[in-house]
DNA sequence: AAGTCAAGCAACCGCGGGTCT
DNA sequence: CAGACCCGCGGTTGCTTGACT
């Protein structure tokens, strides 16, 4: 493009430390050259000095801008090619206009380019009434999202990412659908009981049973634990998880099992044992004319935060074979999705329903986020063998004064409880050392081909958002339902 | 040839998080 | 601890270009 120096971009803009007017607008090879020559030699970074030092009248930002987009080395210009496009129809279906994660999938790409690419697309297949993504990703994308929904449904966030739980385990490759499948759903019957990481249970001693709808951790990882879904020992398997109707007050404060899981327990993967998808079917809007429904009403995320995608995101009904679906997006606020956004947003609605609300909700995502680095311990027994255990919560909670609420009572101070419990578990546990988007490791080990299976349709899917009468009293043999909902499930589906 | 319109692209803007002072 | 500063991100704006009438 020819800069125009005539156009209004080009306002001068005062500047107030006497270093002359900024300028606006198209950047001259002049000003390029300058702002190569500074980076040269003082390499990127403080780009507010560069005004200073360069005499160039043009702001940091504007700077920073011109030497990501254009100047910086090895960037990429010119059409995108189809394998570039493909990688950004299937990053968007999943993570949203997350534009600067998928540019560090797409080297030489900068996010700019990347929207514009997108932008230029979208309108495209709106304008010819072209699908915004191929089947395949539509499939492929809805189980990404069940299982991200899953994930913060559950308040598995405490788990560490899989990136971490590669470098605990070398030797194997966890995989995404058995990572979250392992996690136990919907928690209700189940008392004085753990699934540890062998699928043994556990009689947790000295129960007392507060019951908050809080979530916490409760699981068990190790390495030699068998995987239930495939038979190999090489991969992880996980034993109870979240607990939503309180924790466990047990024996001693280090104890693995002190937490209690009051819950049935039913595992809801993404993967059969065959290897085949449990994707459920899409689902037609009105305007469609075949119906299908969607079996498990967990595929619907929480409506408050299903803004939809204004620029064709799987939030928005998007066209398939000239009929509308729509499938289970999970979209922030923003518009945007991604796992991080999943996880805010689970621990931002667990606080929000319990909490007044006068209360800024960015200052509940980020007690969240804090929350979820920081609420397991990494052991290390005498083989090598690694093993995350979960922290005591015992004496936090018992001075909350909260130990024997109702879970519907809509009066618990559930912040309270919560900053009373974090210190402790602060105390004790470690932060993972990785970046709190693990997304790029996530799509690493997401399978990419999801074939659709007819064995899915029978199988009843306990929705996790659906909690099961948590004040009944505990059924006589809950370990037996339990089993038998794990079990027959491995029956019919190994 | 001139006008119109849409696509593509570059750049700006506001905002928020992190760091520094 | 508060404010300033820096930086990056995503949304938006507006210019250029080329196709079409």
């Amino acid at each position: 493009m020819i800069p125009n120096n005539n156009n209004n971009y080009n306002d001068e803009v005062a500047n107030d430390e006497n270093e002359g007017p900024l300028k606006k607008g198209p950047w001259t090879p002049d000003e390029d050259a300058i702002l190569s020559a500074y980076v040269k030699r003082f390499g990127e970074g403080n780009w507010n000095l560069v005004q200073r030092n360069s005499g160039l009248s043009r702001c940091g930002k504007s700077c920073r801008l011109r030497w990501a987009n254009h100047l910086r080395p090895n960037l990429k210009k010119g059409t995108f090619s189809e394998e570039e496009e493909r990688i950004v129809v299937d990053l968007h279906a999943k993570i949203g206009n997350k534009w600067s994660q998928m540019a560090t999938q797409l080297p030489g790409r900068t996010d700019n380019e990347i929207k514009n690419f997108w932008n230029t697309r979208l309108k495209r297949c709106q304008r010819e009434s072209l699908p915004i993504y191929p089947l395949a990703v539509l499939r492929e994308a809805a189980l990404y999202h069940k299982l991200e929904q899953q994930y913060y449904e559950q308040q598995t966030y405490n788990m560490p990412p899989l990136s971490v739980l590669s470098r605990l385990y070398p030797n194997s490759k966890p995989n995404v659908s058995n990572y979250y499948s392992a996690a136990a759903v919907n928690p209700a019957p189940l008392q004085n009981q753990l699934l540890d990481s062998g699928s043994n249970f556990y009689t947790i001693p000295s129960l007392n049973l507060p019951s908050p709808p809080i979530s916490l951790f409760a699981g068990s990882l190790s390495s030699n634990s068998s995987d239930v879904f495939n038979n190999n020992n090489q991969s992880l398997s996980f034993g109870a998880t979240a607990a939503h109707h309180g924790f466990a007050a047990g024996g001693g404060t280090d104890s693995l099992f002190d937490f209690q899981y009051s819950g049935s327990l039913s595992f809801n993967h993404g993967i059969n044992n065959n290897g085949d998808s449990m994707i459920p079917p899409l689902i037609q809007s009105s305007g469609g004319s075949s119906s299908q429904s969607l079996p498990d009403s967990s595929l619907t995320p929480v409506s408050s935060h299903n803004s939809g995608g204004v620029d064709g995101f799987m939030g928005a009904s998007s066209m398939v074979s000239n009929e509308f679906f729509e499938v289970a997006p999970f979209s922030s606020p923003q518009g945007n999705s991604g796992l991080l956004d999943a996880v805010l947003l689970g621990g931002q609605s667990l606080s929000e329903r319990n909490k007044p609300r006068s209360e800024d909700s960015t200052s509940a995502a980020a007690r969240t986020t804090s929350r979820k680095r920081k609420s397991m311990v990494v052991e290390e027994n005498a083989e090598g063998n690694t093993s995350v255990v979960p922290v005591a919560v015992e004496s936090a909670l018992m001075n909350t004064g909260e130990t024997s609420r109702s879970p519907d009572d809509e009066n618990i101070d559930i912040d309270k409880l919560l900053d009373a419990i974090e210190p402790h578990i602060f105390d004790k546990t470690i932060s993972w050392d990785e970046p709190d988007d693990d997304l790029p490791s996530l799509l690493d080990d997401f399978p990419l081909e999801m074939p659709l299976s007819d064995w899915y349709q029978g199988v009843e899917i306990q929705s996790p958002g659906i909690e099961t009468q948590p004040h009944a009293p505990p059924p006589s043999g809950p370990t037996d339902e339990v089993s038998m909902t794990f079990w027959n499930l491995l029956e019919q589906h190994g």
